[in-house]
DNA sequence: ATACCCAAAATTATCTATAATTTTAAAGGT
DNA sequence: ACCTTTAAAATTATAGATAATTTTGGGTAT
């Protein structure tokens, strides 16, 4: 009984949503249906079904006739997702604030211990997901939660984008200011903390695969 | 040489939201692929991809091999969506304030005009969206602005599902103050009375078409 | 009467094949 | 040499057909 609640379009969408959020898949990089169909085994249909799963994330675009192709992002982009991302963790921590236990609270400590002892992007940005999600998660916001997410997805593209290899620990302070106030009920405080973290953008001078030096620009909260 | 732009599954998407926030849809319908595949004309491929699209707007949901269903919607969603709207128009509008020309001003006033004289819901909806649009399009954010107009999907299937007949003339006046202030160039006041006003919820008792009375929730702003 | 099970029908999801469009590359004219 | 035109190849979009799953309805036992 190979009930699956996944169909095979969410699969491959799913895949993919990771190899372009991890830059396996490189801004600009065409999508070719056959190729992709040929290599999860289905034909073109489910795929092209994927494709209309990751526009609606904002990772890919399509244009009709010609082609879909991974997403690309400048500056203006990665100002605009960190702006909606501040706006709208902010509504859900306001609503979920009341809801919040002292147990979210320890697991969200832990998990921003977690971050502070990461070795790589990879696992640094899983932590930090993860402290986000702990907080907003009870404000009972479906909608909410899912546009947060889809968000969460741009971030972490800008993120390994740049942070693709040579990661250093650090720690992060914003994220103790956040629980401490969430901990004393300050929730405008939080709030206000939790904005401007998000907000915070990086700059960092990386290297591109043709070996020019370029500028980079993050999203770290 | 009929070079269209739109695919056959976006116009597919386009007419079922219409007839989904108009109501001729209602929450929990059946939306069968091979009948809708009949009536366009079409295979059911466009129609599945049609799918993907109204689901990306929360306008349907769908469950793996049981089909798909217009999206139902309650007391919370509306809620939901007001605030998500109050969050993300005020962030447009604080980044579209600088780039707000006195033409632009002139046109959202004709909109409210507009909105004040409609005859019936959809003739003050239309105008209404178009007021908002005037004053957030400017901040060139359009991953933000499309966020938003799917909100203004969502608002207007709320408004439609409460006033389907006899609607009534009003004379807006937060809209008269939201211009005031950007004339002005206070730009938080402007925000302030803007966030107020898309939160408000109205609440009206309709008659359903089974006869009973029950209470209907409506996002006005 | 009610609950359960099984077969038939309806519906969804996928595959194979076809048509339409765009990209490419090359040939020919200026 | 360079630009335009034209044919070929690659790719997308849709149609028609098949397989798999769920729903429906009737019959039977309790």
């Amino acid at each position: 009984m190979t009930t699956r609640k996944e169909t095979k379009a969410t699969q491959i969408a799913r895949t993919l949503a990771e190899r372009i959020v991890s830059g396996k898949l490189e801004p600009g990089a065409r999508l070719r249906q056959d190729h992709i169909a040929e290599e999860f085994g289905t034909s073109h249909v489910p795929v092209r079904e994927a494709f209309r799963l990751l526009e609606a994330q904002g990772l890919a675009k399509n244009e009709p006739r010609r082609g879909v192709r991974v997403a690309a992002f400048d500056l203006n982009q990665v100002r605009e997702v960190a702006e909606m991302r501040a706006a709208l963790e902010v509504l859900a921590l306001r609503n979920a604030a009341q809801h919040l236990t002292p147990a979210i609270l320890a697991a969200a400590e832990e998990a921003t211990l977690e971050g502070d002892q990461a070795r790589d992007v990879m696992a640094w940005e899983a932590a930090n997901r993860r402290f986000h999600r702990l907080l907003v998660a009870p404000c009972g916001m479906p909608r909410l939660l899912a546009a947060i997410d889809d968000l969460h997805a741009a971030s972490a593209r800008f993120l390994f984008s740049a942070w693709r290899s040579n990661w250093e620990t650090r720690t992060d302070r914003d994220h103790r200011a956040i629980l401490e106030h969430l901990r004393r009920g300050e929730t405008d405080a939080a709030c206000a903390v939790l904005s401007r973290h998000v907000q915070w953008i990086g700059h960092k001078p990386i290297e591109t695969a043709s070996g020019k030096k370029r500028k980079a620009f993050v999203i770290e909260g």
